[in-house]
DNA sequence: TGTAAATTAGGTACTTATACTTATTGATTG
DNA sequence: CAATCAATAAGTATAAGTACCTAATTTACA
């Protein structure tokens, strides 16, 4: 049996998702909670849930910090996080604060049924598929794979690359031809040797080029 | 009923997944194949998957070619790659020629059976939970830059997004304020605001600040 | 060792962006 | 209903970038 405790403020969507656990027969929905403190409490009052889900938003103390205070006393109890679409942005303080699984409260019942098992049983991380997917439509825009985004053979030098990752940056051709100890019409030129072999107008477009091509970061 | 034809040069392991699919009862393999010709004489024979899951590494003609193939003459089959652990590197190719799923063979027999039923029921693409991981602890690793910098509460218009992106084409003030019907000022006044609060120096940091945090593209 | 490419540098004219300011309108929201 | 904010717009001055041009070194390499 798998050993639930759920910490969701909105007193609907934890009724929802309990109705959803309470059909599953080896899931056990052991106690709820309005807010990190109860869960606390809970805990310390000798409760053992195998795992703890929890939302992000939770008033007063946010689901991070729950997380990162129950790890750290009882680093035996998986979490959870069961997050609304516009948290999305917190998966990465959740892995780094040491959540089994992170999912969007997009997901299905099946797969929000199927994540718990799989956190109990693999013993392993999950990520909910919509995430996932995410994460995988980024590797996709991403230009690292040189094989079809960086065709055209531009060739662009050592040299040229330094001073483009010096403007994306923000600094002038003189602050750039100072660092370099060069002239300023030395950069420019650079410049101008890089906008027309980009094909680019000016410098937005230019840097554009460069970061989605992987030139600079 | 899953209709799933599987397509694996290897018996032993063919059988095993095989074997692993016949015990689910909405599931049926309807077919097998050794190589991705036998897929097309199948196809072309008439025999209607919803699914043909396929490993990378056929004899002659490779798994992404087959998806390729079959996408373009049968664009409503799913296509699943079940892939060996070194073939990780095709996942990219593998989606960009369509691919619906894709899938270690280091998954289990559960997550094997929810994957093709995720991809058939709620019609989305699935990635096996092992790759998401992997894809996860990319992001984790990454310095702060290149995924959570602008999680630091900057707020983006609509509009500042519209011209953001206008402004990393190439345009400048004058061309956009054309395009948007408004005045040259107001753009110079969004730019203005834009890099005021993206702390950036100018409009070439401000489109890098823009394109690595996927303001724009 | 010769040639191509990269890096350097300058002239001149012109365009564009930036830094500061202020102010009005309309929509949203507590 | 007042307050906030996004979007609008403008003045003024200066800084920076762009479009042409030419041309001298140095470096890489076949």
């Amino acid at each position: 049996m798998i050993k639930i405790i759920l910490a969701e403020g909105h007193n609907v969507v934890r009724n929802g998702i309990r109705l959803l656990l309470d059909k599953e027969a080896d899931i056990e929905v052991i106690a709820e909670a309005n807010n990190a403190k109860e869960v606390l409490q809970l805990l310390s009052d000798g409760l053992k849930p195998d795992i703890i889900i929890t939302a992000i938003n939770l008033p007063h103390i946010n689901g991070i910090e729950l997380l990162t205070k129950v790890r750290s006393t009882y680093p035996e109890i998986k979490l959870a996080v069961l997050s609304m679409v516009e948290e999305e942005k917190y998966i990465i303080q959740a892995f780094k604060a040491g959540t089994t699984g992170y999912m969007l409260k997009s997901v299905n019942e099946f797969e929000l049924v199927y994540g718990i098992r799989h956190m109990y049983l693999v013993n392993e991380r999950y990520l909910c598929n919509e995430l996932a997917l995410r994460l995988l439509d980024k590797l996709l825009r991403m230009p690292e794979n040189k094989f079809d985004v960086h065709i055209k053979d531009i060739e662009i030098s050592k040299r040229e690359v330094e001073i483009l990752s010096l403007v994306s940056e923000g600094f002038t051709n003189q602050e750039i031809a100072d660092k370099l100890f060069t002239s300023k019409r030395t950069i420019e030129g650079h410049r101008q040797d890089l906008i027309a072999k980009t094909g680019t107008r000016n410098t937005a477009a230019l840097i554009r080029y460069a970061v989605l091509n992987s030139i600079i970061e």
